[in-house]
Parts: structure tokens; sequence; C-alpha cells
RNA sequence: CGGGGCGUAGCGCAGCCUGGUUAGCGUGCCUGCCUUGGGAGCAGGAGGUCGGCGGUUCAAAUCCGCCCGCCCCGACCA
């Protein structure tokens, strides 16, 4: 135990400074380290799984959903960005431009994508002549540059990797239900293969993407009662094709605008999950994304190393048929070490083998989450050890909804709710009157900015009936969350 | 970009205030022996332009200036 104690030194407490565990954990689990170039981080193999799994996972559901990827250019001509206004007003101080070609400087600058509606939405209108030729359902997965004043480990960095889809459709209705539509996909996915509980709404006014009709977003709680924008969804209207002049001859004979969505999640979802599940010990991957599932560790002495560890391989062997398994059998380490390191890179279960365990015919499985073991005749082996994923899985989820649900407070007034941003954090759930003016003044009082209004089950916002609104008292228009975001 | 902190071996640090042998310690790494059910032990060894540039000085990790990077708190954002 006293070496346990050392060891857990290495790893700031969560209780004690949330932001310098949270990169103690990406740097010891492997997962990421900085480079020389300011805000931008390599993500290690170790992450890089992570993130493959996770994408993988989206990529399925969105071809499923009935769209195929593509790919656009990273550069953006400067005049192409500004076509858009408000959308070159929210993105011009973050723009990364080149200006030369080699020696030659260039007539005209381009941007390095901070993301692709003014590439896209230039090339779709060459593509798109008839009613016929819509919808056009396109995903790209692909990297972005924006020049953040502080960047944080897969949080937010400079250049980060994500999928932006860019729809184009025939009636503002269509364009709402791929909104809504992927929306819920997020949703869906999060929940299922992060084990991430999000709540699903719509941003107000002044959080929408630059250039947006609506945007939707899942908002996920973290670790310590922050809120992280886990991905989002607009509805961009009429406002790109308008000014790209993307149009289409409709069956009326008439000529007219698309009706546009875009919607992504990024590189980010890794520090969701990580802030979600992880614990003092380091981190904890649902399994369903977990590069390794279950790690076989094989103990031995000199006498008994052939033995076990050839039993050890076997096991494996019949773990790969299953599941994502691995085995270390090195020998220069101890089992108790292995058993450290693979907690803190949070794989969710550990399969240990030793010369005890082979008289009985018997492994022993041990929870990453909860660290319990659990006794496993090896001819029940494959059967339990998926239960025992699946279960976990299942258990990351439900444990992080009851924190979430536990750290979802509502107020009884406007002193209530400064006290409780200050001290508790969490999510407020709070009446408001649809005004900017609360909405701005709690921001300024109290660092918390509305993270989004609930949706219905038919996906429209939730009006309120009675109350009254959380800062000035008048009549409520909307029951929305509060908190301080990432 | 404003306020604060930090930068010395892969990682974590001491040394700096008060300039002066060959820049240390822990851990990790390499070799050997030994060990292995919660980060074992012993012996030997390798590893440093002290973040960068410039200045002061006979002499700079140490003093001064500028720059770069990282962390925290604000403002901005996925």
């Amino acid at each position: 135990m006293g070496n346990e104690k050392q060891f857990v030194q290495e790893i700031t407490p969560k209780s004690e400074d949330f932001s310098q565990w949270y990169v103690d954990v990406v740097r010891k689990a492997d997962l990421a380290d900085y480079t020389t170039i300011k805000g931008c981080m390599v993500i290690k193999p170790y992450g890089y799984a992570l993130w493959e799994n996770i994408r993988d996972a989206l990529d399925r559901r969105i071809k499923a959903t009935g769209h195929q990827n593509a790919y656009f250019p990273l550069f953006v001509p400067e005049s192409l960005l500004k076509k858009e206004a408000a959308h070159v007003e929210g993105f011009a101080p973050e723009v990364a431009w080149v200006t030369h070609g080699g020696n030659e400087p260039l007539e005209e600058r381009l941007a390095i994508r901070p993301t692709s509606e003014a590439i896209i939405c230039s090339i779709y209108a060459k593509w798109i002549q008839s009613y016929r030729d819509l919808p056009i359902l396109i995903n790209q997965w692909a990297n972005v540059v924006r020049w953040e004043k502080v960047t944080r480990l897969f949080l937010r960095t400079t250049e980060f990797l994500w999928q932006e889809g860019h729809t184009c459709h025939r009636t503002m209705e269509e364009a709402q239900e791929e909104t809504i539509k992927m929306l819920r996909v997020y949703q869906e996915f999060a929940e299922t293969e992060l084990a991430m509980p999000v709540v699903a709404g719509q941003k107000t006014e002044n959080e929408k993407f630059p250039g947006a009709l609506y945007t939707y977003t899942i908002e996920a709680m973290m670790g310590d009662g922050k809120a992280l924008q886990a991905g989002t969804s607009h509805n961009l209207g009429q406002h790109f094709s308008k000014m790209f002049e993307i149009m289409f001859e409709d069956e009326d004979q008439v000529r007219k605008y698309v009706w546009q969505t875009s919607w992504g999640v990024s590189t980010r979802l890794v520090g969701g999950v990580i802030m979600t599940h992880g614990d003092e010990h380091g981190l904890i991957l649902p399994p369903r994304i977990a590069p390794t599932q279950v790690i076989v560790i094989p103990i031995f002495q000199a006498a008994t190393k052939e033995s076990v560890v050839s039993k050890a391989v076997q096991v494996q062997e019949r773990l790969t048929k299953v599941c994502r398994s691995q085995l270390d059998a090195r020998d220069q380490y101890t089992p108790g070490w292995k058993f450290n390191e693979y907690e803190l890179k949070g794989v969710p279960l550990r399969l240990e083998l030793g010369p005890k365990d082979l008289a009985k015919e018997q492994c022993v499985l041990v929870r990453r989450d909860t660290r319990e073991k659990i006794f496993c005749p090896l001819s029940e082996l494959e059967s339990r050890v998926l239960t025992l994923l699946d279960q976990i899985q299942k258990d990351l989820l439900e444990r992080a909804r009851r924190f979430r649900d536990e750290n979802t407070r509502t107020v009884a007034n406007y002193d209530e709710f400064q006290e409780v941003m200050e001290n508790k954090r969490g999510f407020i759930y709070a009446p408001w009157c649809g005004g900017d003016e609360c909405e701005l003044k709690i921001k300024e009082d109290t660092k918390a900015t509305i993270r989004c209004l609930p949706l219905d089950e038919e996906n429209r916002v939730i009006e309120a009936r009675e109350g009254s609104c959380v800062r000035c008292g008048e009549p409520a228009k909307y029951y929305v969350y509060f908190a301080r975001a990432y």
C-alpha cells in the first residue's frame, strides 16, 4: 500500500487540482505530448488508437444515415472566406494565413481552414443544378487550424482533427430534419460508445455558430462540474447558399437557394472521455473505444515461467477472437508495476494468471472501474469477459449519468444561483426570460453561460409555461441549462 | 492578449538569493546477478550546448535585457 501511495503521487489528485490532474493523466497515460510548435500536440500511438476507435464508431453511424465521405482542400482563398459576413467575423481572429508559395508572395492570401463551409459551398455551387441533385450528404474527416490564445491538450489545440458534415437540401424542413437527425446521432454515439451522457439542445443567439440559423449542441458534464460542448449541429438556413449562389431548379421550374446544414465533433471528445470517467489512478476507458480491452498479465517465478506464460499465450489467443486483448509477459517488470501501469492507461479489464490459477484452471479478472476481483474458470473465459466488458460499459454510463444528475440543480433565486456556480459548479436548470441582457449579465456575474435550451421528444425547444426568469423575475420563456464551460 | 507561476539528463527536482573545482539527487535507461499475486534488491555504466539569443564580468545554470515554450486565473473559442 505504501508503494501505491507513492505511485499515485505521480498524478496530481483529481480533487486537489482538476486541471493538473487532467494534464498528468494525458501525459502519463501516453496519449499525447507537447511539440515545439505553440499549441500543437502530437497524438501518440495510444491516444491515436483511442481516437481511431472513436472515429470509426462515429463513421459507421454517419454512413448508416446515408452520408458519404469526401475530402476538400486545406486552403480557403480569402475572398471565399469573406463571403458570409457573420462567418468571417466569427473566425477572423483565429485564422492562420498562407501568404507565400515558395518565395513568391501570393496574389490572394489563403486561409488554412478553421472550418470548411466556405470552400465546400463554393464547390457545391458547381455541383448542383436540379432538385434531382439533392440532397447532398457529404462528410469529411480532416484537420483544421484555429489560432486560439490559450490551448489545452485535446480540449483546445491550434490544429485539431475532426469530422465535418456538410449537406444541402431542397427545403427548410428537410434541412431542419437533417440537423436534428445528426444531433441525435451524436447523442446516441456519445452515450453508447463513450458512455458519456449528454444534454441535447439548442444554442442561444449569442452562442450559435457564425453564419448559422440555428445551432444545436450536445453538452456533457466533466468531473469538475464544468460543461463540455461535445458536438454541434447547425441549420445554416440559406445564409451560405445565397452568398455562394448554390441554386437548383425545382420541380415547379423556379430557381431556388438550397437549405444547408453542417455538423462536427473533434478530438476534443478524447478530452471529454478522460474528464468524464478518469479517477485518482488515471484513465478509465469505456470498453467499446478502449484500444486494449483486456490486458493479460502472467505471474510467474523462474520455475513456473514457462508453464504460466505458455498458458497465458493460449488464453490471450482465445481472447483475440472475441475482443481487443494484449499479453504483457515482459519479465523486467513486476506484476504490481504492470497493474498500476494498465490502470493508469485505463484498460477496462485485467486478466491475471499465475501458478495458483493454473492449478485450479481459472484466472483472475479485475475491473478497472470498480477494481473488483473476479475469479473465472477458464472454461467460461470468453463469455465472462464479454459480459464484464458489456457491464463495465453500462456501469460507466450509469455512473456518469448519476454524477451529472446529482450535479444538476435548481435554484430558488439569483443569490443561490451565484452561490452554486461559485462553490458547487455543475449544471443549473433554471427559468430564463429569453433576453440577451440577462444572459450576458449572468455570464458576467458567474462565468456561467447558457449551455442549451433543451429539446422535447418532438425535437422542439421546450417553452416555459410558468415561472419567472432567475435573474430579472420577468415571466420565463424557457427553462435552460447554465454552466461554466470548457 | 492582461495578471501570476515555471523552464537544469527521458520524467520529477535541488543548486541561483550571496557568480568561482569535473553541475548534483531521485526515478527511468543500459550490463550482470537476483526477483516476480499491487510500481522488488545489489553491483557497475551511459546520458546535460542548465529553454534560446544577447549583455555584464577575469569567470555566468547563477546577475541584467529581449525572445520562445508550458501551467494556472481572466477575456476569446470545438
